[in-house]
DNA sequence: TATTTGACCAAGA
DNA sequence: ATCTTGGCCAAAT
């Protein structure tokens, strides 16, 4: 499969609202959704996962509304590598994660 | 067209 | 703190 000209609308609002969280910042799925106007939380998750824009759209920057991390690359173990790269992501942007979770988690918040 | 599935959320027990 | 339950809604099957 080369290519998938699925799915525009939807994902596409949320990605480019993905794009304007800065680095240091982060946003989490039901910020998202409610940002593109929509409740679905879950669906959002779901365009991450299908995220074909690998390096313009941000994914490790969106976590949970629990302050926790979240998915990553497919993995929703918090101890599988991928997760753990998601953390090193965000600690290299200024974010401080302990224990899995956002260090001032609501201040880091970025607000649409 | 109908059902199932999530990188989710919030409230209870 | 952990687990369950019901709700949510777009995508996949």
């Amino acid at each position: 499969m080369i290519f998938n000209f699925k799915m525009q609308t939807f994902n596409q609002r949320i990605y480019s609202l993905l794009k304007k969280v800065p680095k240091g910042k982060v946003t989490t799925y039901k910020a998202l959704a409610e940002a593109a106007g929509t409740r679905a939380y879950r669906a959002v998750g779901q365009a991450m996962r299908c995220n074909p824009y690998a390096p313009v759209v941000p994914c490790h920057r969106v976590v949970k509304s629990d302050g926790n991390i979240g998915g990553f690359a497919g993995s929703i173990n918090p101890d599988s590598k991928e997760i753990k790269r998601k953390i090193g992501m965000l600690r290299k942007e200024g974010l401080e994660i302990r224990n899995k979770r956002i260090v001032d988690f609501e201040k880091v918040l970025f607000g649409f």
